[in-house]
DNA sequence: CGCTTAATTGAAATGGTTCAATGCCTGTGG
DNA sequence: CCACAGGCATTGAACCATTTCAATTAAGCG
């Protein structure tokens, strides 16, 4: 499983706070593992579509993505859902680390995903002890935040178009700053259903159809196969207004 | 200014966090000063209608509420605008606190505004000293977090009323939480504009007319000369879905 | 191979915006 | 204290972006 040679478990880990901090087991194995290892912590693997938690199974655990695509969305009276954020690999779902939702939300592996499952308490207790790992949880905290503005601002006040254009943009920087992909890729695969898009953008998932079959007759990008193809990354992001 | 005796310099410093941790020199006056007081900090006033603070002006200081109604916007390219948020007595502005918001967002007073300054390095150092601070500095960051989650889910899944209604709502259950209001007050100060309303809703100014203007119709409630009447509130749950 | 889930397309319905006109507050200066 | 100006609220009519409904095809999956 591991890759002492390298020095990597896998690509991501070099963005993983648990992995910088040698709390993962993926770097201090065995005789390591008294150091800063002393997390208990376990490897998880959990099919595409599937539920990975509930709300309320967080209280006692830390999720870390390893690999794969998850998001964490909230059903809606009437069959809806919305999602509110999706989580690459080396993230961290850390939404209740302090304290509880006060939406019952539920993170779902959009494809098959590879996880780290951290005993809540422990982390806690790491993180107020140790600055660095504080300083690192409330980065990504932050991050995250920061998202959720651009997030509001979007839904509040852009229209579909716009609304997928960013969302797409978005994306496809955080998976190249995670050099989960080339930088200079103009293909990459995207793993997301028109009705990810949809939930993600609070539109219908006909009218992601329609939208992005719009992007592609315009020769902006093209999108299928699981496959992301930026034919005109300079349209796509002038429709995002940037 | 201060009241000695009561403890109190104003009705919302008991659940402000400068205050509890006396910090704030409303609190720890002259000769107390030198035990934590050691904050530099100002207090300020500025009227309804202007601009307190630019993105960049934050990154030196944090700004609490003493007194008045706060909101954090983002200007839209266009003319638009969206509120992130509503802070009220008591609320650190804390957002900048970590990092830097990636949005330029403009934090302006609805109402007369006093607040109170802190000198951002000596708050973060004070913050990493004090594990009770950092636990409210970090309580406080994650309520709004929650805060945003339902936010995005009624700006992506509800309609105009669902979201005026939610709105009207949840500033109600703050106020009353912060016993800026009797709890069981059905009359009360509410110094919204509509255009608040509608920038904080993703809305139109003129729709958020219509929506009031029909939740008067069925006397649900009535909005006017800065005064919100809950003539019906489980009919307003009800609009709200809950 | 058959079954379920996802994508596509068009037509009709709708919720919210835009535009425009009118009147009302509120604060300000004379 | 009154007059005036600018911001704010209200209303109706026309418009348009997105949803809903429905029917068909295509793509994954066991």
């Amino acid at each position: 499983m591991e890759d002492r040679t390298s020095g990597l478990a896998r690509p991501a880990c070099r963005y993983c706070p648990a992995y910088q901090l040698a709390i993962c087991h993926a770097r201090t194995v065995a005789s390591d593992a008294r150091v800063r290892g002393g997390v208990e912590q376990s490897v998880r693997s959990i099919a595409a579509r599937r539920t990975m938690f509930r709300e309320r199974d967080l209280h006692d655990i830390v999720p870390i993505v390893c690999n794969g695509w998850v998001s964490r969305d909230v059903g809606v009276s009437g069959g809806g859902r919305m999602i509110l954020s999706f989580y690459l690999p080396g993230q961290l779902i850390g939404d209740t680390l302090f304290a509880e939702s006060a939406v019952d939300s539920f993170v779902e592996a959009i494809t098959d995903v590879e996880y780290r499952v951290f005993k809540r308490s422990t982390v806690r207790e790491f993180m107020f002890i140790c600055d660095e790992s504080l300083e690192m949880v409330l980065r990504g905290l932050i991050e995250e935040m920061r998202r959720y503005d651009q997030l509001i601002v979007d839904l509040g006040r852009h229209s579909a178009e716009v609304r997928v254009a960013r969302l797409i943009l978005r994306l496809v920087e955080r998976l190249k700053a995670r050099e989960l992909e080339k930088s200079d890729a103009h293909r990459l695969r995207f793993p997301l259903r028109h009705h990810h898009i949809g939930d993600a953008t609070g539109l219908t998932s006909v009218h992601v159809t329609k939208v992005l079959s719009k992007f592609r007759h315009e020769h902006v990008l093209a999108l299928g196969s699981r496959t992301l193809s930026l034919l005109d990354p300079a349209a796509l992001n002038r429709i995002a207004g940037w």
